[in-house]
DNA sequence: CAAGCAAACTAACAAATGTTAGTTAAAGTG
DNA sequence: CACTTTAACTAACATTTGTTAGTTTGCTTG
C-alpha cells in the first residue's frame, strides 16, 4: 500500500492523522507539518480538507459494496458468505486500517456526499441482515434475535482496525481463523 | 437519569451533541444553542468545555472500574463472571448511551487526564482478560485464542451504546439473553 | 537552452473558537 | 426589607482555522 503520487501520499497521511484525533481536530498546519511542507503547499495536490475525507472514506465504502456483491454471487450457503464476509473485513482491516477508523469514526463529517455514503452502508447493512435472515429459515443458523447476532458481528468486523495494528505481525489466515470459529460456531448448530 | 442541577443538564446536552459530531467539532456555541441560552452563560454554570468532557468520560470510567470489582467479588465461575459483565455493559449502555459514545469516540481529547483514564481502562481489559484466561484453563472456555475472544466480546459491548438508542423500548433482560447466548454459548463448550 | 510543470514558499484574510469581564434581573433567605 | 444566589446577558479578546493569491525553484523535455 505504498502511495504513488504525492496527493496519495497527503490522504495516506491525513488518515493516520484522522486516526489518532479525528477529523474535525485534525487542521492542515497539522497535516502540513506531518509532511513536512506548509500548509498552503497541500492545495497543490489536493481540493481542500473535505475532499480528503471524501476520498478516504468513499473508496473503502466502495471496496465494501464491491466485496459484498461478489460474495453474493460466489458463494452459496449461508455460512460460507458469512465467512467471505468476514473475510472481506479482514482484508480491508489489514490493508488500511487508518483509512477505516476515518470511515468509523468520521462518516459525519462528510459534507453534500454524506447521502450517498449512507445508502452504501444501508445496502450492505441489510444485504448482511437477509444472509443472516435466510440462514436462520435454512436451518443453517441458530434462532436468536436477527438483530442482535447482526449487531454483535458487525461490532467485531468493524472494529478490526483497532485491534490489528496492535499485534505486530498479523497472520491473516491464523485471524480468520479464529475469528471465524468465534462468530460462526458460536452461531451454527 | 433526569438532571438535577443546571450544571448536570449542561453535561447531559453535551454528550448528546459530542455523540453527534463528537467533542471537537461541537462549539460551545452549539452547546449554548442547544440549551437556548448564550455561550458565555454556560461559564456560570461548567468551568471549561474540557471540564465537561472529563466529567462525562470519568464518571462512566469509574462506575466500569467499580462495576469489575462487585463482579470479581461476587462472581466465581469465569462464565458468571462473564456474564456478569456483560450485565454491567448492557445497564450502563442502557443509562447512558450519549456519555458511552463520547468515551469511546473522544477519550484521546482528554487533557490532563488522558494518563488516569488510560490506567482505569488497562486496568479493566487487563482483568477481562484474565477471566478468559482462567476460564480456558479450567476447561469453562474453549480454547481459542485469547486475544481474539477478549477483542471480539468487546468491540461488541463496547458499541452497545450505537446500537440500543435504535430501538424503541430494550427490553434489558431480553437483550441480557441474546446476547449472552451469542458472547457465551459460543466459546463454552 | 527555452518552455513547461511540479511542488514548494510567503503573506494575508475572513470566519470561527474558547473564554473573560462586567452587568442585570429575578428568586430565594435572614 | 436587605441580602445573597442563580442564571442569564452584552461586548470583547486573542488564537486558530481553512483557504486563496501570487511567487519562486528546480527538474524534465522538446
Amino acid at each position: 500500500m505504498k502511495p504513488k503520487t504525492r496527493k496519495e501520499e497527503i490522504i495516506q497521511v491525513a488518515a493516520k492523522l484522522f486516526k489518532n484525533k479525528g477529523y474535525s481536530a485534525v487542521t492542515m498546519r497539522d497535516l502540513a507539518k506531518a509532511m513536512d511542507i506548509k500548509a498552503a503547499s497541500l492545495y497543490n495536490h489536493i481540493d481542500s480538507k473535505q475532499a480528503i475525507l471524501q476520498n478516504i472514506i468513499l473508496s473503502i465504502a466502495e471496496d465494501f459494496t464491491q466485496g459484498m456483491e461478489t460474495v453474493l454471487e460466489q458463494e452459496h450457503s449461508s455460512i460460507d458468505k458469512l465467512k467471505a464476509l468476514i473475510g472481506l473485513h479482514v482484508r480491508i482491516a489489514v490493508n488500511n486500517p487508518d483509512g477505516l477508523a476515518a470511515l468509523n469514526s468520521d462518516w459525519m463529517h462528510l459534507e453534500g456526499r454524506l447521502d450517498y455514503y449512507l445508502e452504501l452502508r444501508n445496502d450492505y447493512e441489510n444485504n448482511f441482515r437477509k444472509i443472516i435472515d435466510i440462514g436462520i429459515q435454512n436451518n443453517e443458523i441458530k434462532r436468536i434475535d436477527v438483530e442482535v447476532v447482526l449487531f454483535s458481528m458487525l461490532s467485531t468486523l468493524r472494529n478490526l482496525y483497532l485491534w490489528i495494528p496492535k499485534k505486530e505481525h498479523v497472520d491473516q489466515q491464523e485471524l480468520l481463523k479464529s475469528l471465524t470459529a468465534i462468530l460462526i460456531k458460536g452461531i451454527n448448530k
